[in-house]
DNA sequence: TCCAGTTTCAATCAAAATCATTCACTTTCT
DNA sequence: AGAAAGTGAATGATTTTGATTGAAACTGGA
C-alpha cells in the first residue's frame, strides 16, 4: 500500500469516528505501529488531524456548517424535493434560489441532464461534481447565514439570464402573496421570477397562512406549487382560485 | 507497444483505481520497473500524474473533485500560504483567484477584518461563515474539475470591482511570465489583475521554470512572489531582475 | 500523596523497499 | 552505416518501515 493512500485511510476511519486510538488504526490499516504513529505526526503537523495521547482525533471543516442541515431536513421537505425535481427535464436550464427545501430539490436531480443557475452556495457544493450538469453561480454579496448571494451584483448577474424554470422556496404564504424575512433577498426573488418562464415554488404546509417581513409578490405569479400533504381544504380552494396548479407530495 | 499507448494505458490504470503502485504497473502493463519509472516521471512532469513514493496518484475528477478535506495540501503549501497571509491587513479588500495554494491563503485569515472577493467555490466555502469577512462571490460558469467560476459573467462582474490586492495561483512560471492551463482561467484572471492595486503571486517552487498552455502576463506585472524555500539562486536572480519582491516561506 | 504497574512515547537501528544513475543492447530514422 | 532515442538490467544511494529500547505519562490502590 502506498503512503498517500494509507493516509488517506487513516483520515477517512478518523472522520467517520471523531477520535480513533492509535492501536485501533494499527489493527484497522495493518501497519505497525512505528509507521502509523510517524502518519500520525505528519497529519498532524499538516493541520489533518489533532494528535491526542493514545490516538488521534479529526478536525471537522468549518464548511460542515452546511451539511448538517441534510440532516435536518425533514421528512416533509425530502419528499416535497423529490415531487418538485420530477417536474424538471432534461436539456432545461433551471434557476434555484437559496432555501433548505430548494436544497431538497437539487438533491433528487441525479441523472437529469440541466444547466442549473443558482445563487446558493450549498446548492453549488451539491451540483459541482456532478458530470451531467453544468453550473452558473450568480455572484454577489454572500449572506453569513445562509450562503446565498444577494444584492445589486446578483440581481445585475440575472439580468443577462434567462430560464425555463424557477424552483424557489419562501418563508411564509398568505393570499396577499408570498413573504420572506428579508428584503435583499425579496428583491433577489423577484429578479429571479423575471429571468424565468415558470415559477415554481416550494413549501410546507406550514408556510400557508404564515406572513413574514417582506413581501414578495401577489400570489398569482406562482405557476406551481409544491407542497406536503397537511395542506387544509380551504388552502387548496385558495390555491386553485389563484390558478396555481397545486402538486401534493405523498 | 507504442510509448503512447504504453502511456495511455497507464493513466487508464491510474484513473480507474485512483492510486497505483509502481509494481501493480509493471505486471499490468508488462513493461521493465526502469520503463514505467521513466513513463511516469514524465507524466508527472506534464502534470497528467502525480509521482508519489512506490506509484503514482491520478490527478483529475475521479473523485468528487475538488473536496479540499480530502486533498492534502503540503506542507509547502501550507507554508507559502502562513507566508502570505502575513501580508494582508485588517479592513483591506483582497481578491482571490482559485487554486489549492490560494485556498491555503485563505485559511490563515483568522481574525483579520476582510471584504473578500473570490470566484473560487472551495475558499467561499471556508470562509462563509466566518464573522469578520465581508464575502462577496464572482459568479460564472462553475468549471467542475475545480469549482472556480470562469468565463464572461465572471469577467463582467470583476468590471464592477476594485480591490487592494490580489492573491494568485499559477500553473507554471518561466523567464515569458506566468502560465496556466486553461484560458478561460487566464481570461479571468487578467480582469483580476486589472482591478487590484497589488498582484500577489504564490507558487511551491516547482513551478518555476515550468511553462503550461496559455500565457497569462509577462513577469513584471507581479509585484510580490511567495515560494518555498527550494527556490534556486538563478531564479531568485530572474525575479529581482523583474523588480518582483521575493517572500521566501520558511 | 505516593508508589507500582501499565500504557504511550520518542529515539535508534537494521532490514526492506524504492530510487537515481549508469551502461550495454535494441530499435528507428537518416 | 551511424546517430539518436528507447529499453532493461545492475549498481549503489536513499527513504521507508518495523522492531526494540528506555524514558515519560497516565492509572488505580494504599
Amino acid at each position: 500500500m502506498l503512503v498517500d493512500q494509507r493516509r488517506d485511510s487513516i483520515l477517512e476511519i478518523a472522520e467517520s469516528k471523531g477520535y480513533i486510538s492509535l492501536q485501533q488504526l494499527v489493527d484497522e490499516v495493518g501497519a505497525s505501529e512505528s509507521t502509523i504513529r510517524r502518519d500520525l505526526e505528519y497529519l498532524d503537523r499538516i493541520g489533518q488531524l489533532k494528535r491526542t495521547r493514545g490516538g488521534a482525533a479529526y478536525i471537522g471543516d468549518s464548511l460542515t456548517g452546511f451539511d448538517d442541515r441534510r440532516s435536518r431536513a425533514t421528512e416533509e421537505k425530502q419528499r416535497i424535493g423529490r415531487k418538485a425535481a420530477e417536474l424538471i427535464e432534461s436539456g432545461e436550464t433551471v434557476l434555484f434560489d437559496g432555501g433548505t427545501t430548494t436544497l431538497e430539490v437539487t438533491r433528487y436531480l441525479n441523472g437529469k441532464t440541466l444547466q442549473v443557475v443558482t445563487n446558493s452556495l450549498p446548492a453549488a457544493n451539491l451540483l459541482v461534481g456532478a458530470s451531467n450538469i453544468e453550473l452558473i453561480f450568480l455572484g454577489g454579496y454572500v449572506y453569513p447565514k445562509t450562503g446565498v448571494a444577494l444584492g445589486s451584483l446578483t440581481v445585475e448577474a440575472l439580468k443577462g439570464v434567462h430560464a425555463r424554470r424557477l424552483v424557489m422556496s419562501v418563508g411564509g404564504i398568505t393570499e396577499a402573496g408570498l413573504f420572506n424575512s428579508n428584503s435583499l433577498l425579496v428583491e433577489t426573488e423577484r429578479q429571479m421570477m423575471e429571468a424565468a418562464d415558470e415559477v415554481i415554488v416550494v413549501a410546507d404546509s406550514g408556510k400557508l397562512g404564515h406572513s413574514e417581513l417582506a413581501h414578495l409578490c401577489p400570489l398569482d405569479r406562482v405557476d406551481r406549487l409544491v407542497v406536503d400533504s397537511g395542506i387544509t381544504e380551504e388552502w387548496r380552494r385558495i390555491v386553485k382560485e389563484h390558478g396555481i396548479e397545486l402538486i401534493i407530495a405523498t
